[in-house]
DNA sequence: TATTGTTATACTCTATAACTATA
DNA sequence: TATAGTTATAGAGTATAACAATA
């Protein structure tokens, strides 16, 4: 079939994300977790008590949309919630949590690292800083 | 807040996704499109009679989920199915249809131009070969 | 047997509005 | 006034199973 589609960069930015991004989702969905829950837990351990709606900021996740995300983290027993003040409560990984989270970031590490092995040496460098320019 | 992930290029990839796709859907929006629809009428211009199925190979895209897509262009006018043999009918866009097409076509080299000119020179041509290398 | 078009369904992701309580 | 957390809801996008008709 004839198709254009895939000469603009916008298009093949699309299909190369949903590409790759079903494919992390396979690796993750084998110690169940979704990509947002891995992303969450990272986030987390590397910024203890850190509020939901910060968590929603840095991942352009409404605030409304982050409840339900945050209470299945909760239910599973890998966060807890301490008050900060009455209208703000801290996040931060229980030990289960952060056991989960180390598995979660050695499946990410490995996944970004046969990513890049994917591209062309001669385009290895230039596909961070390009797609930097397209969100940052 | 401390955050590791965007040195993740899968992660900026899919980032850098889901930012540019929100513009395009934006300008795609002002003429009532979505960028699927938009696709679609792209590829039936440049493949008359092309069938339901063989687009969503094309697209990835199920065939249960082109019914209501291709329903809605069909309802629009924009599109008409002519039967092929028994089984298959073939799509072919309309006049209506091309002069819509032509306008997404105006919107999406407009758009990929300018996210091409948002990208540093030095690395603008190496965008496309290295995402080619991660989906196609 | 494989393919086409279709219906039904369910799950995820996302967006908006509104509310309470607190800063 | 602005922010945090929450509820409810609606719209997309996507996946699976199943079916009839046809190749």
């Amino acid at each position: 079939m004839r198709d254009q589609l895939p000469r603009y960069p916008g298009y093949s930015l699309r299909r190369a994300a949903n590409a790759t991004a079903a494919q992390l989702a396979a690796r993750l969905g084998e110690i169940g977790l979704r990509q947002v829950e891995a992303s969450l837990l990272l986030l987390i351990a590397d910024n203890p008590d850190v509020t939901a709606s910060a968590l929603g900021r840095q991942l352009d996740i409404q605030r409304a949309n982050m409840v339900p995300v945050l209470k299945r983290l909760e239910d599973n027993g890998w966060i807890t919630r301490t008050p900060i003040d009455g209208k703000s409560q801290g996040l931060t990984l229980t030990a289960e949590g952060l056991a989960v989270k180390k598995q979660a970031g050695a499946i990410i590490e490995k996944f970004e690292r046969e990513l890049l092995d994917r591209v062309p040496a001669e385009h290895r460098d230039h596909l961070l800083p390009a797609l930097d320019a397209l969100w940052r």
